[in-house]
DNA sequence: TCTGGGGTCCTAGGACCC
DNA sequence: TCTGGGGTCCTAGGACCC
């Protein structure tokens, strides 16, 4: 069987590299992406420069205040990031039709068998990055290898700005000299279990008998035996390119600037969470049938509760009463809040079955909630708020006017 | 170090059913 | 009633990714 040829492409310091489109600047200096620095958050994005000082993403902006003191940090945008994304996705179908964006700045490429359009791979390969730079003005790293998981862990060692091929054969040894971290799938935990077991490179792991990390780590185990050969052994990478699938679930959470065991204000925020995840629902057309709520103390101790409704729905206000009631029986009352999430999962295409009545009230509240979706689209988020028309009026809630909407239905 | 927000996948126990 | 085995759903938590 002839092997498969993978590019995975990852565009460099994405959301820095946006940014200083919009304001150039920022380029060739320090900037940090995610917030001010002394806000509570994290590293979105940091540029190069700003990575000379140790300061990397998902590290708390106050940290890397105290390391780079002398960076700029800016907001992010995710509009921006999302047009952005779009363009360079773009580019990629116009030059292959085995695309998959696996996040907003990232995309595998099935490119077997088009050596006659476009060549050998480095060829094909540098010119897909010099389209990307010409359309997006951006700078990107391209990985070509026979599997995706050696692709893109090329591309990471292709950056900033470069192509790199691991030649077929080529992919044990290449990954051979890699620590273990490098592969994609083994983390802060598995790599401190596998140091701890004298395991440091990839091919220490590849040396290893399969038996004993199977007994060891279970399918994850044969999952890494393979790994470290270079082959898409299990779980996302084992998957096929280009059909993208349906969301699985929707969720958006908030923490608080400062901790909070203020009731109306909890709950303000649980109707806020409720409503934009309904809007998503909405969005992707999908009802969901789980839904859970997350809750994370002062201390950081976090709690998930969810259930699960006879039928499913994309209603705020149901999705709202489910999170509420489990935030009422599970709030440890008068502790401060840092962090509260909605989260929906379990879709389906439509909500089952309803009497006609029941379907009536529904279909009335779809119509009122899409209104609304549109005049947000129109007039921005602040135009129709159900998580504001609350907080004055959660005594006044009936049945027929379950969230206490004004009484004019929009046209 | 004082720890965001949006996701995916996996494990594991208990309920429930055959 | 000291008792099996498999399948599926539900729930909670955790590792990991960008």
């Amino acid at each position: 069987m002839r092997s498969k040829t993978y590019f995975h492409l990852d565009m460099d310091a994405f959301f820095v590299s946006v940014e200083e489109l919009f304001d150039p600047s920022l380029k060739g200096k320090p900037v940090i992406v995610g917030g001010r620095a002394n806000e509570r958050g994290v590293v979105s994005a940091a540029s190069y420069p700003a990575r000379k000082f140790g300061v990397h993403s998902a590290m708390p902006l106050r940290t890397a205040y105290k390391l780079c003191p002398q960076a700029l940090f800016v907001d992010g945008h995710p509009e921006r990031y999302r047009e952005y994304s779009h363009k360079v996705y773009a580019v990629l179908q116009s030059f292959s039709p085995l695309v998959e964006m696996a996040s907003i700045d990232e995309a595998y490429l099935d490119m077997t068998g088009t050596e006659r359009l476009y060549g050998a791979p480095l060829r094909a390969a540098h010119l897909l990055h010099q389209r990307i730079r010409t359309e997006t003005l951006l700078n990107c790293s391209i990985g070509i290898a026979t599997s995706r998981l050696v692709a893109k862990i090329t591309s990471d060692q292709a950056k900033p700005n470069g192509v790199l091929w691991v030649i077929p054969g080529q992919e044990a040894s290449f990954l051979a000299p890699l620590d273990v971290r490098k592969v994609p799938g083994i983390g802060k935990v598995t790599e401190k279990q596998l140091h701890s077991l004298g395991i440091r490179k990839v091919g220490d792991l590849a040396n290893l008998d399969e038996a004993f990390l199977a007994q060891r780590f279970g399918k994850w185990g044969l999952a890494m035996a393979g790994k470290s050969r270079g082959l898409d052994a299990g779980g996302w990478f084992d998957t096929d390119i280009g059909e993208n699938s349906a969301p699985k679930s929707i969720s958006h959470e908030h923490t608080f600037g400062e901790d909070t065991a203020d009731l109306s204000k909890l709950e303000a925020t649980l109707a806020r969470l409720s409503e934009m995840v309904g809007r998503r629902l909405r969005e992707h057309n999908l009802h969901a049938r789980t839904i859970q709520l997350k809750l994370r103390y002062s201390d950081f101790s976090t709690i998930t509760r969810a259930h699960s409704l006879g039928r499913a729905t994309q209603l705020d206000t149901e999705v709202f009463d489910e999170a509420r009631q489990l935030f009422r029986r599970n709030w440890n009352a008068g502790a401060a809040v840092r962090l509260l999430g909605v989260h929906v999962s379990g879709f389906s295409a439509n909500t089952g079955q309803m009497d006609l009545l029941a379907e009536e009230h529904h279909r009335r509240w779809e119509q009122a909630l899409a209104a609304a979706d549109k005049m947000r689209e129109k007039f921005g988020e602040s135009a129709v708020s159900l998580a504001a028309s609350m907080r004055g009026k959660f005594r006044e809630r009936t049945h027929e006017n379950p969230v206490g909407l004004p009484g004019k239905r929009p046209k």
